[in-house]
DNA sequence: ATTTTGACGCT
DNA sequence: AGCGTCAAA
């Protein structure tokens, strides 16, 4: 019977999941050696019961600690037992030198073939073409092996046969010669990790992710296994359900409790209809498919984190229970994220476009779980400003309740991307010509050296995998790995010194993706940013010569503000319309959505924005926030002053280096200021103006024309030391102002909203959103219809099931209509609901049936109650994915 | 009172 | 956009 088709050789992957060992304790056991090989755990915050276990040495786990352990446990357990803490910064743990190690590691393993970053210590490698080429090269002398290699574990061969020596190197089917060219190629990598990292690690080598998953699992620490496909039927057989991947929650114990199914094998002879039938047609397929040890998720091609977050639990007393609480909690966390973010922007060139925060609260002292909501809104970079926005967010959520108890709060920071060439951000939108003197630098900037380690036409965010960054990270490792040569060679402390200088370097020279570089335009901008700015000030992304209208030109002059615009539409700026807008009667609005990313089909220039970006922030303040003056951009370059630096005048123009292509031409022709378009300002119509400081940056982009325009006396200067790197930091998408006029509610206001009968369901006003608002100094007043949130339906159907289940214990009105938010009414019988109608049914509904019959199962029988209640919970699972086939 | 992450699917 | 699920140290 073929259970496993494989159309043709081509289509065989070799995929191998490695996976460091008990990761956390080995940094700590790297940073402070005397560690090593004595019981150790990484315990997070230490005085609650001794800190809780993540990390559990391989020593410790000898002597019974477990990892779900406290503290105080393992020591019961363990006397003797090293518990390391946790770092913490801003009164939270803080895991940066377990991120820096795995970038560590990842830096290493990426190099045989795609990598995928799947958690801070784990990646998937998709070697297929490594091991093809490798196959050639197997030895035919099992002792010609790499030692690792001879160490494999092969399923369905080792142990019966001694070692895996004589497996590797007779392989005579073409899928196991894939896995064995894979395996020495793993082995090698894995001790390069041994060697360079000083990390012990485990893998999986096997045809897909899956397997592989598994299969790094099964024998720790550092070995490594191999899952042939002849092995996986018997390994199957006997593999509780819940060890694959994904199975390991409520979809494994829904399938164990429906099906009464206890393994992998038992899953395999469960009729694809049958799995279709229960889970939907994509998760029952893809329960058949992983059933027969078929997987074809791919190895993605990323070696960096897609977003960065960072979160804080204020457990029982701990929670937060007023604003100046919470806001102190949200900049610890924006302090947190902000030094993250800056460190990814220098290092990967990325940039975050969302902001989203997250509080999970009870409104009154409880022991219930607590809600959680989550909010989100374009980030702006900048300590301040990302407290800013988040705490306004969160307040968002908070400002109904009486009354709140935060038990968490946590910042994440999403949609990173690395800005291409063509929409590059302007914050790396200049680069000091290397070698080229500038007015900015001179005055003898003491630090102001802008020197990268790139060719000089190369830009510091050239498209990804090309040869340039590469080649630079791979000279990196050279001398990272030289690095730690000479450190062995030095004799006696083969591992003393890595605690400091060591490592330190190795941070640089090692690091995933990592370019060498002191100082950055990137950087400086970055500082300048998060300080305080002066009011009012424009950076002009004009192209050729071109008119304005006469207040587009005055915003761009930086004299009119967005409310200026406003008013000229006949609105008074104190008027909530502001950003929030998202009526289709909004011409502002609508030309900013017009505003879009493209414009001729290319990506447009934004040169000002004043949309707001957060929450807080009120229509006067919004352009002082987006905008970079010429202090910002210049002031803080090597220390030079910003005005001698723009006063240069021995910079009248300066040659663009950069590439000039026919989008960036067709980007700089327009620029969109305050949801209005303008026309192509050229240089001299804004010098005339006279207002404002400004960059203009004339003429086609990736020329490099700088001007820069003294706010003092209006002189326009120029600065050829720059190369002009691109359009924007900011696309259209991340400014574009989403869900500003959100009704600030809470579930629970919703609810309680709920239990008044309303007239219109399908609208509500939103409230004016006054708390804390004198404290920040600002207003924000919105009242606009709009259309329910998702939380109205919810609370909706919450107060419905309330009168409906009021009546259910009587038994006598036992079939009821349940009217959901939407206007669709469902009826049923809630004693005998079948499941196909059950799951048409929102989750609360969903969920209140399945209590009141467990109610009515507890009272007439107890015994079965119990049962029910697991098979409800089993029942009650979202469906969470969709497989996508390749 | 595990905590702090991070990816991805659903609606 | 916001929530839920799953997973790892």
């Amino acid at each position: 019977m073929a259970r496993y088709q494989f159309s043709d050789h081509a289509e065989l992957r070799a995929v191998s999941h490695i996976d460091m060992d008990c990761f956390y304790v080995q940094v700590e056991q790297r940073r402070n050696p005397e560690l090593k090989g004595k019981p150790t755990a990484v315990v997070q915050y230490n005085p609650w019961k001794g800190g809780g276990l993540i990390a559990v040495g391989y020593e410790a786990r000898a002597r019974g600690v477990k990892k779900q352990m406290r503290g105080d446990d393992a020591r019961e357990h363990c006397p003797d037992i090293n518990l390391v803490t946790v770092p913490t910064a801003h009164g939270k743990a803080d895991l940066t030198i377990y991120r820096e190690a795995g970038a560590e590691v990842v830096s290493i393993l990426s190099r045989k073939g795609r990598c995928e970053r799947a958690s801070i210590d784990e990646v998937y490698l998709d070697l297929t073409e490594a091991a093809k080429e490798r196959m050639a090269h197997v030895p035919t002398n099992r002792d010609d092996l790499h030692a690792e290699a001879q160490k494999s574990h092969v399923l369905g061969v080792t142990p019966n046969v001694s070692d895996a020596s004589s497996w590797l190197v007779s392989r005579t089917e073409y899928s196991e010669q894939l896995l064995a060219a894979a395996a020495l190629i793993v082995a090698e990598l894995r001790e390069a990790v041994r060697m360079e990292a000083r990390f012990s690690c485990s893998a999986g080598v096997a045809h897909n992710k899956m397997l592989a998953k598994l299969a790094s699992n099964m024998h720790k620490p550092a070995q490594q296994t191999l899952v042939p496909l002849a092995a996986v039927p018997g390994l199957f057989e006997e593999l509780p359900l819940k060890k694959l991947r994904q199975l390991g929650g409520k979809l494994g114990a829904s399938l164990e409790n429906q099906l009464g199914l206890n393994t992998a094998g038992d899953l395999m002879r469960v009729p694809l209809e049958r799995l279709q039938d229960m889970h939907g047609k994509n998760v029952g397929m893809w329960l058949f498919r992983i059933s027969r040890g078929l997987d074809d998720d791919p190895v993605n091609d990323r070696v960096l984190p897609k977003s960065h977050g960072c979160s804080k639990t204020f457990p029982g007393r701990n929670a937060l229970a007023d604003l100046p609480a919470v806001r102190h909690w949200v900049r610890q966390l924006a302090l947190e994220l902000d030094q993250r973010l800056e460190t990814d922007a220098e290092q990967n060139g990325r940039f975050a476009r969302l902001l989203v925060a997250s509080v999970s609260y009870h409104t009154e002292p409880t022991l219930a779980s607590p809600h959680g909501v989550s909010k989100s809104c374009p980030i702006a970079y900048g300590v301040d400003r990302i407290t800013a926005d988040a705490f306004g967010l969160v307040r968002r959520v908070l400002s109904d309740c009486q009354a709140f108890y935060v038990t968490s709060m946590g910042l994440s920071a999403t949609n990173l991307q690395a800005t291409p060439e063509k929409t590059a951000s302007i914050t790396t939108f200049l680069r000091k010509v290397p070698g080229k003197q500038s007015a900015a630098s001179d005055g003898g900037a003491p630090t102001g050296s802008e020197t990268t380690d790139r060719g000089e036409g190369e830009t510091a965010l050239d498209e990804e995998g090309n040869g340039g960054l590469r080649g630079q990270v791979a000279a990196d490792e050279k001398e990272g790995t030289a690095q730690i040569e000479g450190e062995r060679g030095g004799g006696s402390g083969e591992y003393a010194e890595t605690s400091t200088g060591g490592e330190a370097r190795r941070k640089t020279e090692v690091g995933a993706r990592k370019v060498k570089r002191q100082r950055s335009p990137l950087r400086d901008w970055l500082a300048a940013a998060s300080g305080p700015r002066p009011a009012s000030k424009v950076i002009s992304t004009g192209g050729s010569e071109g008119k304005g209208k006469g207040l587009e030109r005055e915003v761009l002059a930086g004299t009119a503000t967005q409310s200026d615009a406003l008013k000229a539409e006949g609105r008074a700026a104190s008027e909530p319309a502001e950003c929030g807008r998202t009526g289709a009667d909004d011409p502002a609005l609508q030309s900013e959505e017009l505003r879009g990313d493209e414009i001729d089909g290319q990506h447009a220039l934004e040169g000002v924005s004043c949309v707001e970006r957060g929450p807080d922030s009120t229509v006067g303040e919004e352009c002082e926030d987006v905008q970079l003056t010429l202090e910002e951009w210049i002031g803080d370059r090597g220390g030079t002053d910003s005005r001698s630096a723009a006063a240069d005048p021995e910079h009248a123009s300066c040659e663009g280096r950069g590439r000039t292509s026919e989008n960036e031409k067709g980007a700089a022709s327009s620029a969109e200021v305050a949801g209005v378009t303008a026309e192509p300002t050229g240089l001299s119509d804004l010098a005339k103006s006279g207002h404002a400081d400004r960059l203009d940056l004339g003429g086609e982009l990736g020329e490099g024309n700088v001007a820069i325009e003294d706010r003092n006396n209006g002189e326009e200067k120029a600065d050829s030391g720059f190369e002009w790197k691109g359009a924007l930091a900011e696309t259209a998408t991340a400014r574009q102002v989403r869900n500003r006029v959100e009704a600030p509610k809470s579930l629970e206001a919703l609810w309680q909203k709920a239990a008044v009968p309303k007239t219109d369901v399908q609208s509500e006003r939103t409230v004016e959103d006054q708390a804390g608002a004198s404290r920040e100094g600002r207003r924000s007043t919105q009242s606009k219809t709009r259309k329910r949130s998702l939380d109205g339906h919810v609370a909706d159907a919450k107060e419905k099931l309330q009168k409906l289940w009021s009546k259910a214990p009587s038994a006598k009105d036992e079939t009821g209509p349940a009217e959901v938010g939407s206007g669709i009414t469902y009826e049923f019988d809630w004693q005998e609901v079948d499941q196909s109608t059950l799951d048409e049914l929102p989750l609360a509904i969903q969920a209140e049936i399945r209590a009141a019959q467990r109610l009515q199962m507890q009272r007439q029988q107890p015994k079965a109650a119990k049962k029910l209640e697991k098979a409800q919970h089993a029942q009650s699972i979202k469906p969470f994915f969709q497989r996508k086939s390749r």
